[in-house]
DNA sequence: CCGGTTGCCCAAAGCGCTTTGGATGACCGT
DNA sequence: ACGGTCATCCAAAGCGCTTTGGGCAACCGG
């Protein structure tokens, strides 16, 4: 049932259909709840395609989510992320349009999305500290919101993101207050924006408190469970190993648990894990004291912000640009405890 | 640069230019290389929603993931297994929909999918053992595949999925070589398909060793890391208690090693644990000796199948339905053993 | 020399929608 | 009775592509 048909079917224009659909107000109620009345009994809903060709705008955003090249793997957080973008997308009527690809030929596939028309604006996932993404949007007049931010941008661009810094300053202060002297970082990879911004609020807590960061115990890798296990054990093999591990994520966070165990300490009690939360919904248990002491923030919430951000900005491009921060907070779980002489 | 404003730059009509780009044969060989090479240099890439409206085709395929009502939240999988059908999405030139959708309006999303026309096929994730879907799906005679498979389903339909069943039986029978008699079955909720059939496959096994099924020791949840480890704490508060758990999933078996270390018994030596693993990345520590024991299977590699299943289908709608069934391995870990009494 | 092929190119129709720019009556006051 | 307003409707153009159905030379053999 195409919009000729039902036109034919209620013998009236086509035009006068498309109108009173759309709400214009030179249609007669009457005719106007027939043809709606009509359009609901044959199930009729415009051709996307067609619609969006007319209209000029596609009514979808795009998604590109990078595949790391060395493991091959996604991260996790991206789930949650395009679930909360979803939730906006779906009450606004917008699709989403999601393309994986490896870092390597991303520059391409945002060309692509640009001179295809497919979507009328992106989210820059999992941004550099140096990223050339940001220009190269900015050339291709390409709508974005970054989630996260790129510190060595030159152009102003609309951003979402978590108070990294202030959320790594506070858990690592907290961990100072606890008595703790030798804090390990498990930072994500260092190219990452986010993991930059952590380790300086790390390095700053630190030094407050008149402490000179130690390489040894400071690790940047990908954020996963093997990952944090090698870099923990490692550190804990040090003549003088750390008694505090601050980690990227709950994921990293499982393994560094995995590499205090193994050498016979217990978590909480010898040796203090905190890690960033993003709220992943199969790991949260919302009735219980939650097992690792963390900073928290929901990347589902990010992704409904973030969305909401970027059909604003679509809607009107010349605006300036939109920013927001969000803080994370401290959640008390059983890893961590006062420092044990 | 649309093909009008190329076809002017070459002084060419836009029909010339167009057969010249899609390869036809009537456009002598000399015009076809100042095309694509003008082409290249204004960087011309045709406007998809208009290609795929004069084309018929959208070269989109729609993935509609469920959100569960009960945790919000969406399942890790999905992530990896969108990652693999990505791959083969961006290798055949096709774009992939997202739609992110609580469970309970599904199948509006589905009809709209079909009637907008802004895909041409569907990949149907977490199914049910009565799912509504597949007859939806085949009414709007939109090609669809499903990932698992829908036991009470009345049509004939095309889908991928793991021998769940085997895998399952697999474990059980591995454990019970070990000694074990009292083995929990830590499943995922029994409304879906592959939940029941993972039970089909443990129970057999214990069959055939004539032990009866104890429903104390069985349990059906959501596969979050709380609900593994609150079946498990009941569980080994039993007068009789399981020696070893089979688990969903990766996510609920670390809820399991939680009760199980909580209730200071060992992992691997006096309780067992097999999961379920769907080789998610930042899960497997690929150069070592993993710690579960595992019925693995790569999500990835069936969504990159699904997806080549899917084209297959999309390119001849009318031809057969296409199955296709993955084993899983049988991966040691540390955390079996032997029984000891 | 001439009808028939062949190679190359193009104007125009069509995909299904929205929007522009009227057209047609009904109704108004005078 | 009549010009003017207003409400309601519609034909046709346009969005940017592909495809149909020729057109026009150049070349062929008879």
């Amino acid at each position: 049932m195409r919009l000729k048909d039902l036109s034919a079917a209620l013998g009236l224009s086509q035009t006068t259909v498309s109108r009173a659909l759309n709400g214009y107000p030179d249609v007669s109620e009457a005719t106007r709840r027939r043809v709606i009345e009509a359009a609901r009994r044959f199930d009729y809903r415009p051709d996307a395609r067609a619609r969006s060709l007319a209209l000029g705008a596609a009514r979808a955003i795009g998604h590109v989510i990078p595949l790391s090249t060395r493991h091959e793997m996604v991260n996790p957080v991206f789930a949650d992320f395009i679930a909360g973008a979803g939730e906006t997308y779906a009450r606004l009527g917008y699709d989403m349009v999601l393309t994986v690809v490896r870092d390597d030929d991303e520059a391409r596939v945002y060309r692509e999305l640009a001179s295809t028309r497919r979507v009328d604006g992106v989210i820059v996932h999992a941004p550099r500290v140096a990223d050339p993404r940001v220009r190269l949007l900015c050339d291709l007049k390409m709508p974005f919101v970054v989630h996260g931010r790129v510190s060595a941008a030159d152009e102003t661009y609309s951003w979402l993101d978590v108070n990294n810094r202030r959320a790594f300053f506070r858990a690592t202060d907290f961990l100072l207050d606890l008595g703790h002297r030798r804090i390990a970082l498990v930072n994500g990879l260092e190219i990452m924006d986010f993991a930059i911004r952590r380790r300086a609020g790390y390095e700053a807590a630190l030094a407050d408190r008149g402490i000179a960061p130690d390489p040894r115990i400071m690790s940047s890798e990908e954020m996963t469970e093997g990952a944090g296990y090698r870099a923990a054990r490692s550190m804990l093999a040090l003549p003088d190993p750390p008694t505090a591990f601050l980690v990227s994520s709950l994921i990293p966070a499982l393994g560094v648990r995995r590499a205090v165990e193994e050498r016979g300490l217990a978590m909480g009690r010898d040796v203090s894990i905190v890690c960033h939360d993003d709220e992943l919904g199969y790991f949260t248990t919302p009735d219980s004291v939650p097992v690792f002491t963390a900073t928290r923030s929901s990347v589902r919430e990010a992704g409904r912000l973030a969305a909401e951000m970027l059909l604003d900005l679509v809607a009107d491009p010349s605006g300036p640009p939109r920013h927001r921060l969000l803080e994370a907070e401290l959640v008390l779980g059983q890893s961590t405890g006062p420092l044990r002489s």
